[in-house]
RNA sequence: GGCCCGUUCGUCUAUCGGCUAGGACGCCAGGUUUUCAUCCUGGUAAGAGGGGUUCGAUUCCCCUACGGGCUACCA
């Protein structure tokens, strides 16, 4: 049993969001650091919630992230993966369990039920099914055998509950919190099993568990006050063995109360999805908004861990190789999309300017520049990146020429002698046929004339990029050629002539 | 309401009884780039409150406050 074997069990409900991202990812870096093996079960024990194409978007997020299951689904010896398959080994496990008189039948409808909770409302009370009115209720330890039986084969509708032991000091142990008592007088009796004939969670979990051979459970902080519930199955089947348990603090909002939905996102304008989910209503995720895997990874992998340097770029390698459980923490970590914003931005720059120069050809399909050339235009655009996305916006001057300009833009030359200022540019341009001293003999005509550099070099940039920021000005010009330059302070001078003749 | 977990700069975090409390994001200032962005340098800013234990507590214990989670035939 000293083999590392960790799982992560989704609810194949909806889209995989960042914090199940989040857990998975921790999962997986134990794994490898321990090389031990990552299993991707998917808990689909739910009918009502099930989600077509969750499955697959949990997959596609998870392989775009660069975490692949050792187990799962399509492939592993401890199958099958999803829980609906796997029916005939719980019903097999809970009739043990009812047999060791550590679950039993319960007949009281949904209604019913519901009803006593209102009632106890009313009280100011809390309803539980426990040991306290166990006795009170419809269930196999009042009715006895004889009955259960004759109800049971007559197919009347029951859950199948666990039978809580009476004040019992629980013992659990979190790998990060320490040792946790709980008494079982808080507890009450968890449906293990329910109507449809499907298990619960609670159920399910611990003896797929068991069954995969499961060493260290990494789960979400959420599941800490089932711990003593679940330690107690194990214990109800007599493995005592249980594996280590590491529940994770939550990621929090950015502002405000509680943990991240998936709401946040559309609210803050920022994903909670690796990747685009296409259900009723199709979201984004991180892919399509420009963010490098690297950098979702490396942002997640910090919110509640760290590698005890002040490290703090990683690869997913890196990472694997820095892991360890010593550097979790254990209280909750607001998310910040500002720094998810700069860890994009610096694995954005660890991109060779020959691959960013790849995404440009592929985003404007052009022959226009030499291959070599484009590469120059990558190394001149990203610094300026956050986003993947701001390839394209960075770069289209050079591949479309400004057709319209901002008035606000214009205005900032509209006192300046412009006309006189725009051909004096041209000429200096024209006489020096490869560039080379372009800056110097602007320095020296811009001087002569005290027209101010910054002004004209904001009129060439105006004129050549569209607007007045962009990436260095001699190397944008360098790049674009003399032609291309010279006919877009053509058009410049035309349209500022246009809008001064309006105004007259 | 009950039960459980947590609490260091605005945010993510370091500190495993000796602290002038370190780093990162953000923000501010300066420098480089005669623009913007990048980059560099500097600055801003924190151990919830109250009791203990100790020569000494951010660190250990208790209480309070606050935050988070759970309290379904959901996971």
């Amino acid at each position: 049993m000293s083999e590392v074997r960790v799982r992560f069990a989704p609810s194949p409900t909806g889209p995989l969001h960042i914090g199940g991202l989040r857990t998975a990812l921790f999962n997986y870096l134990y794994a490898k650091r321990n090389g031990g093996s990552f299993v991707l079960r998917i808990e689909d024990t739910d009918k009502n919630r099930y989600v077509k194409g969750s499955e697959a978007h949990i997959l596609d997020s998870l392989k775009w992230c660069g975490i692949i299951p050792d187990e799962g689904p399509s492939l592993g010896e401890y199958g099958p993966y999803r829980q609906s398959e796997r029916q005939n080994l719980y019903s097999l496990k809970i009739k043990e369990l009812i047999e060791k008189k550590h679950a039993y039948y319960a007949f009281d409808t949904n209604e019913e039920l519901s009803e006593l909770r209102k009632e106890c409302e009313k009280r100011g009370g809390v309803f539980s099914y426990g040991e306290h009115n166990r006795k009170e209720l419809k269930n196999s330890i009042v009715y006895g055998e004889e009955k259960t039986n004759a109800l049971l084969s007559e197919g009347k509708k029951h859950v199948i509950r666990f039978k809580m032991p009476k004040n019992k000091e629980v013992l659990c142990k979190d790998l990060l919190r320490g040792e946790v008592k709980i008494n079982t007088k808080t507890l009450d009796d968890k449906i293990l099993y329910k109507s449809d004939g499907m298990p619960t969670y609670h159920f399910a979990n611990v003896v797929d568990d068991r069954e995969m051979k499961i060493s260290h459970v990494i789960r979400g902080e959420e599941w800490l006050p089932s711990l003593a519930l679940h330690v107690l199955i194990y214990e109800a089947f007599g493995w005592d063995d249980k594996p280590f348990f590491i529940h994770l603090p939550l990621i929090l909002k950015p502002q405000g109360k509680g943990k991240l939905s998936k709401r946040d996102g559309e609210k803050l304008g920022f994903p909670v999805f690796a990747i685009k989910w296409e259900g009723n209503k199709a979201v984004n995720g991180y892919k399509e908004n420009g963010f490098t895997p690297e950098a979702v990874v490396n942002f997640l992998s910090l919110l509640g861990w760290n590698p005890g340097n002040e490290k703090e770029i990683f690869t997913l390698k890196e990472l694997v190789s820095s892991f360890s459980i010593k550097g979790l923490n254990n209280s909750g970590a607001r998310f910040d999309p500002e720094k998810n914003t700069w860890f994009n931005h610096a694995h954005i720059q660890q991109i060779t300017d020959e691959e960013i120069g790849d995404k440009i050809i592929e985003e404007f399909n052009s022959e226009m520049f030499e291959k070599s050339d484009v590469t120059k235009i990558a190394a001149l655009i990203k610094p300026r990146l956050n986003s993947l996305l701001d390839i394209k916006t960075n770069s289209s001057f050079f591949f479309n020429r400004p057709e319209g300009f901002e008035n606000k833009d214009l205005k900032k030359f509209k006192d300046l002698d412009f006309n006189n200022i725009i051909r004096s540019i041209i000429d200096v341009m024209d006489k020096d046929h490869d560039l080379n001293l372009f800056k110097e003999n602007l320095e020296e005509i811009v001087k002569n004339n005290q027209w101010g550099f910054g002004k004209v070099l904001g009129l060439i940039r105006l004129s050549v990029v569209g607007n007045l920021s962009g990436p260095d000005l001699f190397k944008t010009v360098d790049l674009l050629g003399k032609k291309e330059c010279l006919l877009r302070l053509d058009h410049l001078k035309k349209t500022l002539s246009e809008v001064q003749n309006k105004r007259d």
